[in-house]
Parts: C-alpha cells; structure tokens; sequence
DNA sequence: CTTTTTTCGTAACGTATCGTACGTTTTTAT
DNA sequence: ATAAAAACGTACGATACGTTACGAAAAAAG
C-alpha cells in the first residue's frame, strides 16, 4: 500500500495515458503546492486542460478535487510538524521511544517558532507588576504544570496562589481577586467546562487572562488577553503536554530575569529561613 | 520589516480588535495550513464570521484573500524547498527565549541518547504488573511532575497513588506499601533530605524504587533498582526539569501500549462515569 | 450616563471554480 | 487501411466561494 500520494503516483505513473501522465510529473515536480492551487492553475502549468487534471485525480482513486486537496493538506501537516523525520531515515526500524521524543522535541521547536519574544516581554511585563496578585489554574493533566510554574513564582515574588482541588474551591479565592490581578490558565483537550466557566466568571470581574492551550485553542482564548499556543501532537495514545511545559518554564525564567534584583534578596531571606 | 507573515501577525496583534484578534491566534496556532483553506473553514475554526476574517488580513496589508493566501504558499515552498534552514533560525540576534528553547532541546535529546530502550521496558515491565501498587513522589520543584505523572496512570491502571504533602504523610502511607510495591521518586538539586529519609526506609522494606533524576544523580540512586538521568542544564537562573518531564511522558505511554488491552476498557469505563 | 466611534455579523451579490456532457482527435486492433 | 476504442479539449451548468453593503452591538470618548 503506498503511504504517501506522491507514492502512489510513482506506481501508477507508468500507466496513464500522455496527458494525465504531464499532470503527474508536473504535481510531482512542484510537490505539492501546485496541488493546493485550483484546478485551472494546475492545468495551465501541465499544459493540459481541466477536465484532464480532473480525470487524473480520479484515477488516483479521489471522488472529487477537494478530497484530493485535503489528503495534500493531511500530508503537508504531517510533514511539517516532524521534519526531521523526513529527512532522516524513514524509521520503521528507530524504537517507538525514540520517535516519540522525536516528535516531542519538533513540538517544542514548532511551538516557539510562532511565539514571538514581544509576546512574551508582555506577558512577563503582566507577570512581573507586584501590584497585583498572580493565580494559576489548571485542567485535569494541566494542573501539575501550573502548580510547577506556581511553585517557582512563588520564590520570585509575592501574591502567587495555586488553585487546588475543586471548581467550588476556585469560586470562592475569585473574591480575593482584585481587578488587576492575572489569572494564568493551562488548558488542553478536552477543554474542561468548570475551567471555562471559571475562566469566564474572571474575565467578567475584569482579571487578566494568559492562557496556555494547544493549538486548537481552549475556547477560554475568547475571555484572554494573551493566549500562548503549544503543539501536543506524538505519537501515543495521549497528548503530549511537554510544549506547554516548556512554556511555562521560560515565562518563569524570564520573569526571574526582570525581578532579578528584587528576587535575588527574596531567595537570599527564603534560604535563610530554610536553613535556620 | 518583518520577514515573514507570522512575525508581522506578532506584531500588529496588540492593535487588533477582539475579533481579528482571534483570527490571528488560531492562524498563529495551526500555521499556516488552516491560511490555505477556505474563507469559511478559517472563520469557522477561529469562531468568527467570514467578514472577520477579510479584515483580518486586510488589515495585515493583503489586498484580497488570494494575496494572502499566495504569499503563505510563497512562505511555504522556501520552507520546503530547504528543509535544513528552518531548524536553524535564519535571525542572527537571537532572543534569549529561543537559546534556552534550544538548551532545553538538546538536554531532552541528549537525555534520550544515553537512556536505552531496553532500560524504559524494564521499568514499564515494573510498572505493568496489576499486582504491584505504584506510589509516586517528588521533591519541591518535580513533585508536580510526579503528579502528572500519577494523574496518568490512574487512568490505565489501578492501584496508583500520589505521595503529597509532607515527609510526615508519606512515612505513614509506608505502613501501605508491600515489598513488591514499586516507588517512583523524582529528585534534582538541591536534593531534599525528607525524600532521601523516606527512600532510604522505602528501600529498606524492600520496595523497588525508580528514580528519575538529573545527571548529577540523588544520593537515592543508592537504594534505586532502576535510575534514569535527565539533563537539566539551561541559561537561566534555574534548572530545568522539561528532560525529566519528557521521561515521564514516555512512561506513560509506554505503560499504556504495555496495558492496551485491560486499559482501554478502564478509560471507555471512566468516561462512562464522567459522562452519565 | 450620553454621544460618538468602532467593530462585528447577517444577508445578498457577482464571480470563479468544479464538475460534466459532448464532439473531435488520436491511438490501437483487426 | 479501416473500424473501434480510448483520450483529450471545448462549452456549459451548478455550486460554492470571496466580497461588499448595511444594520446591530459593543466599545470608547466626552
């Protein structure tokens, strides 16, 4: 079975006839974007018309040329979020382990290609107003990840609170919380409704929201203010949520950047008091 | 001026209004395929109206949507076209975020090219056995990773728990655990002496203690039948435990394709529960 | 709180695109 | 060489798409 369109014409190439044959090279020669374009510029460029390129992709076993555009798509995506993998050995032979991490890392490369350092200079200049109290959140499998971030400001500055236990728990500390206070809310598949009506309840009293999600966005990004997209595709019965663990480590190591001076006496008095 | 379109999105996104504002996220989160689909496909996964979305990239300076859509493909095929180049960033002033990103990458891989398949199916086969109980406990900072990683195998296995709180809960759950329990410990500097006490007592009852740590190993590797070692080293005031993360994603999915069969009721079973 | 401005979605429009029927040309078999 | 079959392109119809206009809603300014 061939697994890749570009395969798959490779086999059939040999039987077509002259014309779907051009189409054919040409798709192959201008992998795949041409195939993205609409069926009149894929003809021209082939030299042949319409209808021939239409006849072509349904000899490819496709009902119709959006099917055929959307297994282009499903194929582009794949590539794009584990290069590496192309480029390198095709890997039927690497552990299941070694491609996991694989993907993993490409996650965590694709993730910080699209956020931008200006996005983060704002973020960590939300983060770092000691004016106003800091709150993080977290679903089911995300919470280890804001109470690690929790963890780590809570050495750096003050006013940090964790939202542990229940959604009933939550609702009760949204009176403490002040107008100008953030709420930094991690959230993945599958959304969990009692962070999204959490959410909403805080962005109604005003509290800024920064929400760390995957890429097909928690529908909390309507109530935020900043919202910090993580890939979490591998290949494993879960989602990976390394990307977004990542994240938070470098909003943590930037906040500790712009706090450095405050921050630095703030650990000298904690080791103190730890070691006395 | 901004070299590409996901850097002038970056850009101009604080000027936007709410609902362009959106467009941009997802465009940013699922770059830059979801550019290449329709109009309406684009609106509707952002949660917004077609007009929405018009302006959104009118607004980035694009006379019509085959503008933008022509420059993403343009975009596109030099990325394709030199696969090696988008690993390496072209941007010689790079932000400190994408050094420590890039740190962080090579301690995860550096982490997994000394850490043998055979080793992760040992401790999986450990793990694997129903008759076992599995305990997880972590220190200051990884403690939320051993959560996360409990969080899983509740789910695909029974028999799981999480050792939270202080020294002094723990020591008394030991009194639970038998001698073919398995303890899984998670420790970096600065090594805490409460988890070393009560690794030193777990051991000595006879339970077999897995230890996840980083390369300058806890002195729990001493009472460890099995010792997994993680880079931790970044730019950055503090260490980073993303390697240490990443080991315990593995794990989980190595667990959960170990216990296919008996896990996948489990979960069909659970969700039964949540849902009804 | 009121007024003004901006922003958003519904609805309607015109166009480009896909898909098909049909006639012409080329190829193959007899 | 002739007939049959396959392939190709032109022309046309239906559909979906991008685009624009307009009124409602929200936000900002006074």
């Amino acid at each position: 079975m061939a697994t890749s369109i570009a395969e798959l014409i490779a086999d059939r190439m040999d039987a077509m006839p002259t014309g779907e044959k051009r189409a054919a090279q040409t798709l192959i020669a201008n992998y795949p974007l041409i195939g993205l374009k609409t069926v009149a510029d894929f003809s021209h460029q082939a030299g042949v018309s319409s209808p021939t390129i239409l006849r072509f992709i349904a000899r490819l076993g496709f009902h119709n040329y959006a099917e055929f555009q959307s297994a282009l798509q499903d194929e582009l995506a794949a590539q794009l979020q584990s290069p590496l993998t192309r480029t390198t050995q095709p890997s039927p032979a690497r552990g299941r382990t070694a491609q996991t991490v694989d993907a993993t890392l490409e996650n965590i490369r694709g993730t910080f290609q699209h956020v931008s350092d200006r996005q983060i200079r704002d973020i960590v200049a939300l983060l770092s107003n000691r004016r106003c109290g800091i709150h993080l959140v977290g679903g089911r499998f995300t919470d280890p990840i804001a109470r690690y971030m929790a963890a780590h400001l809570t050495i750096v500055r003050s006013n940090v609170s964790h939202l542990a236990g229940q959604e009933s728990n939550w609702r009760d500390r949204l009176i403490d919380m002040g107008k100008r206070d953030v709420l930094v809310v991690f959230d993945i598949r599958r959304y969990q409704d009692s962070l999204l009506r959490f959410a909403e309840m805080a962005a109604k009293r005003g509290i800024h929201i920064v929400l760390v999600t995957d890429q097909w966005l928690s529908p909390i990004a309507r109530f935020s203010r900043h919202v910090i997209a993580g890939r979490t595709a591998v290949p494993s019965a879960w989602d990976s949520s390394a990307a977004l663990f990542v994240i938070a480590e470098i909003l943590i190591g930037e906040l500790t950047r712009a706090l450095e001076t405050e921050s630095r006496g703030r650990i000298r008095e904690m080791e103190a008091l730890r070691g006395g």
